[in-house]
This record gives C-alpha cells, sequence and structure tokens, in this order.
DNA sequence: AGTCATTAAGTTACCGGTATCAAAAATCGG
DNA sequence: CCGATTTTTGATACCGGTAACTTAATGACT
C-alpha cells in the first residue's frame, strides 16, 4: 500500500493570500493570468509567495480545472540510449509551453505496459507518447475512454490507437536489404532479437527484399539472438557454423552490429571481404568502430519533436488535425559494406 | 500556457459507486482495503469498474489523503545509459508496493534543476531521488520546507539534503590512480569532462593520489576534453602533442576511455605497452573491445536499490533511520593496464 | 433473549485549488 | 456629476476522491 503521510503539506493558497491580505482567487489569477490582477496586488501576491515559500499545487490544480501539465513518455528500456534523442527533442518543445514530461520504462509486453499506462491515465496526464505499437486491448479502451492524446512513436501500426509519428521499419529494414543486395553482397543473413515487435516487422522488410531480388525469403537467413554485444557474437558463431558462405550481415540493431564486428577481429575475419556488416540505427558508436559500420539513420530527435507538437496541438484544439506523419530513414554507407 | 481542456473525464467513482448500488465510499474501499468490504459488495464494485471501465483518479486520491504514490527521479541525461541499472534498481524495489517511478531529465545545472524539482514538488511526490549533489538554494529551501524525502545519488556531498546513496567519486579516483601506480606506471595523464561537479571530484582524487605516491599534483596532467568518442581522441591527441612520454591515461568516463582506445588503433599505439588505458565506470563496452578495458565497477544497481528503499522506509515511518550509505566501488583489472 | 463488542456500510466535511457568477471599483461619455 | 460600461475582486460551489465519525448489522456470551 503507498502511503505518504502529510505529505508536501506548509504552505498552501490561502495562506498566501492571507499574508498578501487579498482572497484565494486573487492569488489564484496573479499566478496564472497576472494581466487580470492590478499590478499593485500582484506583486503583493508575489512577494507573500516568495516570502512563505509557496510552491503551487499542481493535483489540486488539475483536479479542479480538469488540466494537466503532464506529458507522459512510455519507453521500453533505457539501456539502449537510442532514446536519448527523442526525449531531447520531446523537451525541447515541450519546455517552452510549461508542460512537463514524465517518463516511465515499460519492457515491451502489452500486460505490463497496461500498468504504466494505467498510472498514467490515473494520474490524468495531458498527453501520452508510446514507443510500443502493440498494447493490450484493456489499455487501449481505457486511452480511448479517456480522451487522452496518444502518439505512438516506434512503427507505423496499421491501426494505430490515436495519433502516429515514426518510420517504418518494415522499409527501412527492406532498404537496406536491398542496399546490400546492390553491392553485389547475395548470401545476406539477418540478425535480431525475438519477441519484439519492431523486430519483426523488421524481419518482414528482409524477406520482402530478398524476394524482390529473386531469392527465396528463407528463414534459415534469419537468426534470433540476445540482447546486447553477445547478440552480435551468437550471430557470427551460427554463421560460422551453419552459413559459412554468408556474405553480409545485417543486424537489426546497432550494439548487435558492433558485437558481430568485434567477434569478426577475434576471428581473424576481415570486414568487410569476408563479412559484410550493416546496422540497424546510426548511434555514435557505430561511427567510431573501425570499420565504420553502415547504418539506418532514423530521425530519432525529429520524432520526438512531432510527437510534441502533435499532442500539443490536438491538446490546445479538439481539431484532429495530422494523424499519422511518416519521417523516413536514410542509408549511411560506410566502410563496412 | 499549460492546458488540457476536458482532460481524461468521463467515469467517476460515484459512477460506480451508482452503477454498483452502494455509496462512493464502499467503492473506495474495495478499491483500497478489498477486506473490509463483504465480498458481495465487493464484487459488484468490481464488476462495475470493469463494465464502465473506471480509472482510478490519482490526483484526486492524492489530494485528498496527502498521500502519492509517486516517486521522482532527477537524471543529468539519458545519453548515457549508465543510468540504466539504477532505473532498474529503484523499479525492482517500488514495483511490488504500487509506486510509481516518474524520471525526469535536467542538466548539470543547479538552475535547470530548480525547475524540474519545482515541478515534482508541485505534483507533491511521495519522494525524489537526484543523481545531482549540488543545488540551488531555492530548491534547497523549498525540498525543505515542503518534507520531500530526498535521496541523492552521484557522491557524497558534504552537507546533503537530506539522505545519500552513492560512492565516493573522490576515493574511487584516487583508489584507480593508485593502482595504476601499483602497477608500476608513472607519467599518468587524467581526463575528464569540464563543468561537471562529480568531474571535479574524480579530479582532486587523481591529484591526491599523485601526491600520496610522491608525485607533483601538476595540473598539467589533467586534460579536459568534450562528451562522447571525440573526448577520447581529444586526450590522445593533446598526449601526443604535449605530454609524449605518458604511460598512462585515466579516463573519467567509459566513452572517453573507448574513444581514446580507437584513436590509440588507429596511430598504432599499443595499448598498454605504449600506453595503458582506465576508465570510470564499468559498462558493458569496455569488456567487450579490444584490449578489454581496466576500470572501476560502480554499484549502480544496488545505488537504485537502496535508495528506493531508503525512501519507502522514510515514507512510511517518520524514522530518519539511515541517512548515508556508502556502497563504495571495486577495481576490474583487465588487459588495458 | 438481552447486552455489549465488532464489523460493515453510509454521511458529512474537507483536501487545495479553479470556474462561475455577483459585487465593488474604476473608467468614461455626455 | 451621474448612469452605464468595463475592469477588478470576492463569495460560493465544486473537481473526485478519502478521513473521521455515525449508524446499522452481525455475532458473542452471560
Amino acid at each position: 500500500m503507498p502511503a505518504t503521510k502529510g505529505l508536501a503539506s506548509s504552505v498552501r493558497m490561502r495562506d498566501v493570500a492571507e499574508h498578501a491580505g487579498v482572497s484565494r482567487m486573487t492569488v489564484s489569477r496573479a499566478l496564472n493570468k497576472p494581466d487580470s490582477v492590478k499590478p499593485e496586488l500582484r506583486q503583493r501576491v508575489f512577494d507573500a509567495v516568495e516570502e512563505l515559500g509557496y510552491v503551487h499545487n499542481h493535483l489540486a490544480r488539475s483536479l479542479s480545472s480538469s488540466r494537466s501539465n503532464v506529458i507522459g513518455l512510455v519507453l521500453p528500456s533505457l539501456e539502449n540510449s537510442i532514446f536519448a534523442q527523442t526525449v531531447k527533442g520531446i523537451s525541447d518543445v515541450l519546455r517552452p509551453t510549461g508542460y512537463h514530461l514524465m517518463l516511465a520504462e515499460s519492457p515491451d509486453d502489452p500486460e505490463e505496459e497496461e500498468q504504466v499506462i494505467s498510472a498514467f491515465v490515473a494520474q490524468r496526464v495531458g498527453g501520452l507518447i508510446l514507443h510500443g505499437t502493440e498494447h493490450s486491448p484493456a489499455a487501449v479502451r481505457m486511452l480511448r475512454a479517456s480522451h487522452t492524446p496518444v502518439v505512438e512513436n516506434g512503427d507505423l501500426p496499421k491501426d494505430p490507437i490515436d495519433m502516429v509519428v515514426s518510420y517504418s521499419n518494415r522499409a527501412a529494414s527492406k532498404a537496406m536489404t536491398l542496399h546490400l543486395a546492390r553491392l553485389g553482397y547475395s548470401k545476406i543473413v539477418f540478425a535480431g532479437l525475438a519477441s519484439n515487435p519492431r523486430a519483426e516487422e523488421r524481419q518482414k522488410g528482409f524477406l520482402e527484399a530478398l524476394q524482390e531480388v529473386g531469392q527465396n525469403p528463407d528463414m534459415q537467413k534469419i537468426v534470433r539472438v540476445s540482447r546486447g554485444f553477445v547478440g552480435g557474437e551468437e550471430a557470427i558463431s551460427h554463421i560460422a557454423a551453419h552459413l559459412p558462405d554468408t556474405d553480409a550481415l545485417f543486424c537489426a540493431g546497432d550494439v548487435l552490429a558492433v558485437g558481430a564486428l568485434f567477434d569478426c577481429k577475434r576471428r581473424g575475419w576481415a570486414v568487410p571481404d569476408r563479412l559484410a556488416i550493416a546496422s540497424f540505427d546510426d548511434v555514435d558508436l557505430v561511427r567510431h568502430v573501425s570499420p565504420t559500420i553502415t547504418s539506418l539513420r532514423l530521425p530519432r530527435y525529429e520524432i520526438g519533436r512531432r510527437s510534441a507538437e502533435l499532442l500539443l496541438q490536438r491538446i490546445n484544439s479538439k481539431k484532429s488535425s495530422v494523424k499519422k506523419v511518416d519521417l523516413g530513414f536514410e542509408i549511411v554507407q560506410r566502410a563496412s559494406t
């Protein structure tokens, strides 16, 4: 049972009001719409606030006004710093508006995500940004029923809850695979994490590309690996053991690709001559290893910006303007392919 | 002006009460202390909740009960995934208790931090975990006045706001420097970020260690570098240009160390023969590069756990039990030294 | 069966703000 | 200088819950 007894109590608005010799309402106005209060009183209120160390109670404010100044963000994990840019994009938009961003972590599991979403809805946040695009029916029902503006981020889902700002995992994956094919690689293997809806889309894109270049979309060419650098090592081990004639490895994640590269070095495999390596997500690291790794640059920062902008727009005017924004991606060709 | 008109409205507790044919109070009890309501009514309430899609309003709950079920966490940045473990530690403790973690990002700047803290206090969070240990006087005053339980994390400050769970940056830095000296390195250079209170402590520890081994604590041996891999390159460039007889580089950050290692490779400098490299913060990456990098393992996960535990303990009983926990550190000797 | 203790449900007031409307003060035109 | 209009301030109710207390129901025991 959560409980904070005698919460941050102390100074209330009525204390400020008494201290300044005005009514509570005047204090409220001085704080929220300063222009509607005469300069003299306004100053008296500010002085009293300062003197008493009053901090506005957003709880009460939100409750009575049915407004919130909090935007919630649900991310699958903080281990991966790829979300840092998205967070920055959101923050940059929110900061000048007086809204605050609150972040919660939730693994890629609809049940767990539902808990987190429920907590945010319980806080009556003004809007929600979800990285995941797969949600429990209860969560969707809850969000719809509460009319909470929502932006989904991780992919372009077929059936969005509300708004979407993203790139297409499938299209990006397909494009990279075609890029590899165009470079002349013909025995491409795809390595990805299991149990991640985004990873599955990437898989599909890979298979589609194979088909498009006239190859058999063979599931044998897909390796499921663990998270982290070891995942890359697993991919290389698998290739060495079962698919020795592979000439290119496409990793559905930057850390995987770097792990694979390190393992190639240990084995003395030349990259890209023995094996080319391409990665998903153009993080700093892939530009600093040697050889530098060909990668997909995703508009992480821009996704954050647009998500926040759409949310605010939607909050401030019921107009359900844009609903779906595809920000695309970009292939960055480097030394590893 | 932040504003969410017609917030997540819809179903209120009174609607549930009517639907179930009981009083609001019974609904409240059924939800919060199920045992105090007879099974039959309880079931009726649950059914009504389900049917109507009711989501508890934490705003109202917190307001009227003066309790919050939210713990706030302020981190300087999400770019660095070192905080992921701390977040996990906190979450693991909080999850079974019904508390929720809300995270906010704030650069290492007391003024900006104050804004964030103020927002959390305005939400009347039940407790706060701060990574920074340097705060604006106004922020400290606010936190003290509001009686918000606070845990500081990033270092062991001389004058804590409330509670502290951390390791000592200075002691860790000193220990690593002494370790390098013991290994026989005598021309050690320290590379760190500027404008970061933790980095400064690490610097002090470095200088103290030099003095202890009878060397002149020379500021020349300290290089200030940029964030990211490039910082490591800057350090190496500086050494090459100005301190060519350096035999060991101690980087106050793992990314710096890896950046330095990469640059050594480009230059054909053997590590550790030409230059030894040691890092602060034992992240995954330093175990996967070659050679593996000697590092300081910090109890990031444990810091999260203990912080959350202390906070809960403090929240549940005014007893101001433990105030300061030093969780120490560990030197992991690897191939780079 | 009657009295008292215990448990379950309901009533009322209030948490700390804001919306709304009414009252008071200031502004203004003739 | 007065009445009408506009601006500023105040009074009151209410946002959606819970605490504290009261009343009704259940049970225990002499």
